[in-house]
DNA sequence: TATAAAAACGATCATACGTTCGTTTCTAGA
DNA sequence: TCTAGAAACGAACGTATGATCGTTTTTATA
């Protein structure tokens, strides 16, 4: 028995996972080829099959990692927030900063969904349904209190998740825009947009 | 001197760009294999450079076709009107519109843009770029006016066109939303969201 | 009806792919 | 220090890919 706590392994799947994460947000999951991925990390391409199983199972754990730690990060946002006009602000404003953050595993989680095979991807669409269910929700209440006024609660979450997430395809945090600049805006557009007043 | 008009190569031409259309919106580009292409519409393999290049040329005639054809008509659209508020109505309308129409080529267009090699992906940048300065334009003459008061104007471009865009990803014409309720809907949230008044 | 071009065939090319496997090297716990 | 297991090598597997090409069939015009 060696080479369980602090061996070299959890590394090289830390390099496979971010070179993945690179490759993937920059050419595609299918360009990607294992080659590729395992030139960047510094391995024969055999080598990365020590530390996972499949090609598709490195998508599906980039995606689930990220989904698992989006719907942990908004619960623990909105917990106790009872106010729906708050709670929007508040979902809003996280949704934007996660997605600055976590840019690359937001766009591969939309965009490569397709690449996941039937029995992965419909683990995913589950947890982003979820996701997106705490938006409806925020709406749903804050329409009952005749704070807001929507139309179709789920065709108004698409559109506002939607409008929040396209920052992943342009935003640079290197760039023109400032940070806090990008959520007012955005913010500004989301509470104008659903508010009763206007 | 034979075949020119009325011969059978047009009517092939536009199976092969339509079963195009069908496989790389379902798969995407790099998974549908020209085999699979060839299968749809009925030929073998190596008949479809008959009437394509290489798959490349395909699919950048896919994309380069949409974008021609939804500059012409937004410029239409627009033509002759002068009032930003009014300018913002019918913009969103008609991109809801065409983009419910041309789901396919839309998705398309922006989930296979990392597919285009770079000079062909450069010219469909800048035609989206040029779709992009339109609304901009509007979104900065209403703030000229102060009818509007929004953030940076392209950002909120961007916000606005994520938004109406993102109906590619989910929208079924023939599901339980009707179309013009969602126009309604989304109308609402981008001219309440860009108001000065609210 | 004769003919030349268009369009389809179908075999084939070279290459790149994801993955496997026997072997070797390294490393950390006992 | 010894040793078992982790992790790397590197050659190889079978398959699928985009594309080519000489040949045959179909088509519409002249």
């Amino acid at each position: 028995m060696s080479r369980t706590i602090g061996s070299s392994g959890a590394k090289t799947l830390a390099a496979i996972r971010e070179a993945g994460l690179q490759l993937i947000y920059k050419d595609g999951y299918e360009a990607m080829s294992l080659r590729q991925l395992a030139a960047k990390v510094g391995l024969q391409p055999g080598s990365l099959y020590n530390h996972i199983a499949t090609k598709q199972d490195l998508l599906f754990d980039l995606i689930h990692n990220h989904m698992v730690t989006l719907l942990e990060r908004v619960n623990a946002e909105l917990d106790g927030i009872d106010d729906p006009l708050t709670a929007l602000s508040v979902f809003t404003a996280f949704h934007l900063t996660y997605h600055i953050e976590r840019k690359r595993e937001v766009f591969i989680g939309s965009a490569e969904l397709r690449s996941l095979e039937p029995k992965n991807r419909k683990r995913i669409v589950n947890l982003r349904r979820t996701y997106e269910n705490l938006l409806c929700d925020i709406l749903e209440k804050g329409a009952a209190k005749k704070q807001f006024k929507i139309g179709d609660a789920r065709v108004s979450a698409y559109a506002i998740l939607a409008m929040l997430t396209g920052i992943c395809t342009w935003y640079d945090p290197k760039g023109r825009i400032d940070r806090n600049a990008l959520i007012d805006v955005h913010t500004r557009l989301v509470l104008h947009g659903v508010m009763k007043s206007g």
